[in-house]
RNA sequence: GAGCCGGUAGCUCAGGCGGUAGAGCAUCUGCCUUUUAAGCAGAGGGUCGCGGGUUCGAGUCCCGCCCGGCUCACCA
């Protein structure tokens, strides 16, 4: 008999006690007076005295340790991060409720009601009167000392991870908080949140390969949108002037450090502005949301102090001038010249030479928060050229600690135009570039309708929850992030095995 | 997709050059009414990721596979 079956089995036999001491193993509703937390805060700093008369509370949580002695004995509770002390002697409660204390083991989760004291050494501590039962544990907790560690398990079992590290649950309450702050500065300048398909008959938006579903009902392949850019676009057509949208797109691609398969992005879009505009809407909205998820607006990462306070701004060719690295550094006039683009890449156009030097050279240099501005139009189907100089469209990207973190543009509102792009991608496509854009008559036929001059602009939400949390995979900041499936656990079969 | 690293008790980890698989935590038994990684005494617990091979003998060496991590490639 395995070890881990053993446990199973002593557990369940621990169920059966607890339900004839007469608790019930898997409780009900308990009213707590308060968190653990709120406890901490109102009377954390108390002296012995202060806490005359006696405060009364009622408190739950899991047990994270235990410290029995002959006839007392003490517990750490956890509850949402936090963590407060209980003391249980036996002449303190009823025989039944120190048998239920005697029972209880790492992992339980129980409710406990009694005054506040300060211990010997002067912790704040629960003196109990009466415990309550309301879940029981019938798995091993991880490690009190190491926590959780094994990287696999961390992310197959995120709900264990919460529990042994608490340090992971700042993660995810940062990156709420980011979501929550970007929400509610667009909200506040005027934005409405809507939700567009996630299931789509034409992909685009991006450059990416997608995922394929298919509709039973209709017979129809459908896409997993790899972005929402061609149904926003649309509803500014509509006449909704300001609209965002927080959700996931799915890009069928490899996964590393900087990529899910389903990630989540921020796109909003903003008629009668331009890409000049949405720069200095994205450095209030960072900065804010910088402020706003971590406290500060320097945060550390890998070692970098990053100041969201502002943001540096450079033209793609300039940056490839300021950035370069050894000999040869090109001059302005050299990164506008084909010749030299092409001595210095291998790719077809100049336009995507520049944007492969760029990429090669400077991207991970870009540290602090940084705008590249005025990308070719080759690799921008959906961006407004510049009029004074129509090979470069009015986009910016941000870049942040090496990371692509958004990207932005002066939309496109002219229907012939993103018809000639169009037949472009489609010229792409049919050299067997998979990525490149479908035709989308719909939206053309949208355009065609008259769409104001806008900016819109997608950012990142993960990269960006990496930056504000100092996590140095992508992983670390998605809750349930992709992996192989991990095949039979047999838990069921041992429980059914142990079912009398 | 390639390279490198890893997978040993429920958890965290040791296991030189091939020779009877270890520690701490957790679990179980006993003692202990202010402990703090509580302590003390004892006990149980292993498909060494999986499958082959070499060998008298493999956790250890070789081959294949699975899972994961990192780096690179890919991802405008």
């Amino acid at each position: 008999m395995s070890l881990e079956f053993e446990l199973l089995a002593q557990r369940l036999e621990k169920v059966r006690q607890i339900r004839e001491l007469g608790y019930e193993p898997y409780g009900r509703r308990f009213d707590f007076t308060h968190t653990l937390g709120e406890i901490r805060r109102h009377w954390g700093d108390k002296s012995a005295e202060e806490l005359e008369p006696r405060v009364q509370v009622r408190v739950c949580g899991r047990i994270h340790t235990l410290r029995l002695m002959g006839r007392a004995g003490f517990a750490h509770l956890m509850q949402e991060g936090e963590r407060l002390q209980i003391y249980v002697r036996s002449d303190a409660v009823s025989e039944r409720d120190y048998k239920l204390f005697r029972m209880l083991e790492p992992g339980d989760i129980i409710g406990a009601e009694g005054y506040l004291f300060r211990t010997r050494t002067g912790e704040l501590t629960v003196h109990v009167e009466r415990l309550e039962f309301l879940a029981k544990t019938l798995l091993s907790m991880p490690e009190k000392w190491h926590g959780l560690e094994d990287v696999e398990t961390r992310y197959r079992q995120r709900y264990l991870d919460l529990i042994a590290n608490p340090e992971v649950r700042r993660i995810f309450l940062i990156r709420s908080r980011l979501i929550s702050s970007l929400r509610r500065q667009l909200e506040k300048r005027g934005f409405m949140e809507v939700e567009t398909p996630m299931m789509q008959p034409l992909y685009g938006g991006a450059a990416a390969r997608p995922f394929v579903t298919h509709h039973n009902a209709l017979d129809i392949d459908l896409y997993l949108r790899i972005a929402p850019e061609l149904y926003l676009k649309r509803l500014i057509v509509g006449g909704f002037d300001r609209v965002f949208e927080i959700n996931r797109n799915f890009r069928n691609e490899g996964i590393s450090t900087h990529h899910n398969p389903e990630f989540t992005m921020l796109e909003f879009y903003q008629a009668y502005t331009d890409y000049r505009g949405l720069m200095d809407l994205s450095e209030e909205l960072l900065r804010q949301a910088a402020l706003d998820a971590t406290g500060s607006t320097v945060v550390e990462y890998e070692g970098h102090r990053l100041d969201f306070s502002r943001l540096s701004r450079y033209s793609m060719r300039e940056a490839v001038v300021e950035f370069w690295r050894g000999p040869g550094r090109p001059t302005l006039d050299d990164v506008r010249d084909p010749g030299w683009l092409s001595r210095h890449s291998t790719r077809a156009t100049p336009g995507e030479a520049l944007v492969d030097i760029f990429e090669r050279v400077v991207e991970e240099q870009l540290i602090q928060p940084t705008i590249i501005y005025d990308f070719p139009v080759e690799t921008s189907p959906l961006a407004k050229s510049k009029p004074d100089e129509p090979d470069f469209a009015e986009r910016f990207e941000i870049i942040i600690g090496g990371m692509e973190v958004a990207n932005a543009y002066s939309e496109l509102n002219d229907p012939q135009e993103q018809r000639r792009r169009f037949d472009e991608q489609l010229r792409m496509r049919a050299r067997g570039d998979e990525e490149a854009h479908q035709m989308d008559e719909d939206f053309l036929r949208a355009l065609c309708y008259g769409m104001p001059p806008t900016g819109g602009e997608g950012i990142g939400i993960d990269r960006l929850t990496m930056l504000l949390a100092g996590a140095s995979s992508i992983r670390e900041v998605i809750l349930f992030p992709l992996l192989r499936p991990e095949g039979p656990i047999g838990l069921a079969d041992r429980l059914r095995e142990l079912d009398r």
